[in-house]
DNA sequence: CGGTCGGTTGAAGCGCATCAATCCAAGTGG
DNA sequence: CCACTTGGATTGATGCGCTTCAACCGACCG
């Protein structure tokens, strides 16, 4: 049984409070001299079983992180964002596989010299607790979401997940990146790709989404979406600001 | 949206490591002098959505930990068993309900206590990391199941997991308490009770497992169950000690 | 231009949900 | 003590949602 852990944020980006003083140290500042490295599209920074020796900054590009069943079945566990990090991990060998789905630029770090700046810096380790929860809330999120919701449900539910995640989470245009393939939004969603492409045309369809070119769709009826996401008690109220209600607090008051 | 966050380890038992020094602070100790609270079967101890006051360690007893969707779809997000905290967050409110599944006793913590705690005692923390990874390895092992396992390979994990986390983990007895219903299976498990019921009538009937009264069972073929699992390249090796090649080494090697 | 890859759409099948009947153990009250 | 109730579990019959299998399309590329 192998071991490693990323911390991808919500998509809240860090180091842009709106009260952030410029010199604050915080999780990215760490990286910032670290040179960037260049991840090809489908290309792998690690596999799941690897010996866990860096942390990784995703500087630029969407990462997809997997883990594969002994006869194949794979299941994405989730996709990592520029922002995000990625590795981090008490474990000694990863968890799961991290391949970049669009081409990707990252900063690298020694996990032990992570480790230490962790220990050294009191206020470090308040930001690394709320990436924690954050993903721990996501994957209790996804868990509801691969239990109990239908297919439909599934595909409103993530398109929701990744317009909310869009950098800064704030509700400009309706246009929507979706860098992800079909087949990596079933390994997410815990269906086939057939299903997928069926629910989307009914989105289209019904008005709910366009499409916009190959990789990118705008969302029409925003509360609607949420609607059949299957997020309860949704008074429709289009273009409220996502979920601007609980913006990622205090972090542990220190 | 709500929050909170249980550090529900994965059975390994705190405080006992092999090469521990008995003074040596730890988490639970941090608990040992607060009084006991005692829970009854099916009562709550704090809902989803309630300002998340207080961390728990639990005594005795085991929990059930869950969310609801808005039209009355529960997923079971975990099952807290004795040495587990219970409600550690960075979030102000919990992130889900606990429900106690047999009577259980409790020690509370303040919130703010126990945050304090952890920020001065630096041995400490690396327990606390230690426990966020291994729930999030476990919420990731869910996450699998519940998005690419069949009816019976989820039925088999879960009675494997819950097997392993047997205090200790030690191969001791097949006999298996399996304290909670068939709706709380059903509900960790993205099923129904039907299927749940009618799969483990089928690893009874093909001897993998025998009823042993109401709540608890044998597991007679250990190795076939978890090639039932899904725990693929197993090789049939009857009671090799459950996975232990990976016991939970360093934490985080300071 | 054929070849490949990702996506869409249709038809058929299957696994699990749903509906429903029954059973069993443990109360509970007359 | 026994009828009656109640909650959980089991088992069967039926139906549906998603998977599976398959054909086809459009974009991109050597």
């Amino acid at each position: 049984m192998l071991a490693g852990i990323s911390v991808s944020c919500l998509g809240l980006p860090r180091g842009s409070f709106p009260d952030a003083q410029v010199s604050a140290p915080d999780l990215g500042s760490l990286f910032r001299r670290q040179p960037i490295e260049k991840v090809e599209t489908g290309a792998a920074v690690f596999w799941e079983g690897d010996e866990a020796t860096h942390v990784f900054e995703v500087v630029e590009g969407v990462l997809r992180v997997f883990k594969i069943m002994s006869d194949g079945r794979r299941v994405i566990t989730g996709f990592i964002y520029p922002g995000d990090l990625l590795g981090v991990s008490l474990k000694d060998h990863y968890l799961y596989t991290a391949e970049a789905i669009t081409p990707a630029k990252l900063r690298r770090f020694a996990r032990s010299r992570f480790q230490d700046e962790i220990n050294r810096c009191p206020e470090l380790r308040p930001q690394l607790f709320a990436q924690f929860c954050d993903e721990m809330a996501a994957a209790q999120d996804q868990m509801v979401l691969l239990a109990r919701k239908s297919a439909e449900e599934r595909v409103s539910s993530f398109l929701l997940l990744i317009a909310r995640r869009r950098a800064g989470g704030r509700p400009t245009s309706p246009l929507l990146a979706v860098p992800m393939t079909r087949l990596d939004m079933a390994d997410y969603l815990g269906l086939t790709i057939e299903t997928v492409s069926r629910s989307m045309s009914k989105l289209i369809a019904c008005g709910v989404i366009a499409p916009s070119g190959r990789s990118a769709i705008i969302i029409r009826q925003l509360a609607r979406l949420a609607r059949l996401a299957g997020e309860g008690d949704g008074d429709d109220d289009e273009d409220r600001p996502p979920t601007m209600t609980s913006v990622r607090r205090a972090v542990w008051p220190h």
